[in-house]
DNA sequence: AATTCGATATGACAAATGTCACTAGGTCAC
DNA sequence: GTGACCTAGTGACATTTGTCATATCGAATT
């Protein structure tokens, strides 16, 4: 009978070996490598070629959401799936652009991976259900300026210094940051920037 | 032969089964329970009586540390050692303050866990190397209020909002943030709130 | 009793931030 | 080529924040 081949990227190096423990003691499951981060896994994917790769999405250089583009854009024929931390609306929608066939959270009991993967496997699709409701009516009202003014921002950086990184007026950066905090109902830069990050939009 | 009994308290539904699946490989080891609460955790650990205890910080209404104060509070005998996701000093001197055996990084490698908790069960101490330097220097300037008004202020409230939460007049708590911000060498209660939560005083 | 100390508060001032109305140039569709 | 729209900028003003010197008061120390 077919086991399904499975790669898996994860930069957290305890959670990358005990999920590859996890996933070994089920019979129908082969995990064929692991990375650390995504540009290992892209060569390590090319070269094993496996059924599906299970990726995080943060991690250090490049997200998992990058390496799910990647794999879409080639011709390689494997379905990816998501494992993260974050119910975040914006991570789930820019995921499900990149073609994924899985997002789960890490706060899912252990027991349901397996069963995920093959139904994956069989062409079905796994989105945790509570992500799929907000993931509706939540899209990112932000334009690229706005984001990156308040990714600023929220480090501390005051006006001035972000206008400098940003080649902008101190005057645009306030209305930029004026504009953000009214679309996200907020009182001030810690709040949207709060706002934001929490939704996935930063 | 002389087997080492185990608790794991993690709030991610995952990296628990996962452990778990990891140490059930170990002939060695054996987990007599699992917990995704501190709560729970208590019960289950006073119950089996384990000789040891792995846990997680950050969880939902109590924190590993608070899990570790309470045994080493109690006469139970059994050593606890954390498994965080977070390298901050401050986490690292509570912890060793409430007496535990063990400060490991999910960062880790998988294969690093079983040997550490043989070294604890021997009676050593399992001290992730470069957390042990840098917690030495980095005491938390803090006070008490200026860690409660950094972190509401983090979260976006107005000077008005967090004096009306925390029964004192503006002016005080503009001078707190003022001071909190000195110590850290911040420019503003934003940066404060970053740096301070970024070494774990938070 | 006198002194020291910590926590809290005030007032005053400078600086940063939030808001808004308005201008100027570019691009794009029609 | 006109109008709609986007990006960027300006100026003015109110509000909020950061800083500092100083005051009060009770608890602890001597």
């Amino acid at each position: 009978m077919s086991s399904i081949s499975i790669y898996i990227a994860e930069d957290q190096g305890m959670l990358l070996g005990a999920l590859s423990a996890l996933l070994a003691m089920e019979e129908d499951i082969n995990v064929v490598g692991k990375a650390s981060n995504v540009k290992q896994a892209w060569q390590g994917i090319k070269e094993t070629m496996p059924d599906i790769v299970l990726t995080d999405i943060e991690m250090p250089e490049m997200t998992g959401i990058e390496l799910a583009e990647a794999i879409s854009d080639s011709d390689l024929d494997c379905k990816v799936m998501i494992l993260t931390t974050f119910a975040r609306s914006g991570y789930l929608s820019r995921a499900l652009d990149a073609g994924v066939r899985g997002y789960m959270l890490k706060d899912a009991p252990s027991e349901e991976l397996a069963a995920s993967i093959r139904k994956v496997q069989k062409g079905r699709k796994v989105i945790d259900p509570e992500l799929m409701l907000s993931a509706w009516d939540n899209k990112d009202p932000l334009s690229d300026k706005e984001r990156s003014v308040l990714r600023l921002a929220e480090s501390g950086l005051k006006t001035e210094e972000i206008a400098q990184k940003l080649f902008l007026s101190p005057g645009t950066v306030r209305n930029y940051l004026s504009n953000a905090a009214s679309k996200l109902n907020a009182n001030n830069r810690i709040e949207a920037a709060r706002i934001a990050r929490q939704k996935g939009w930063l």
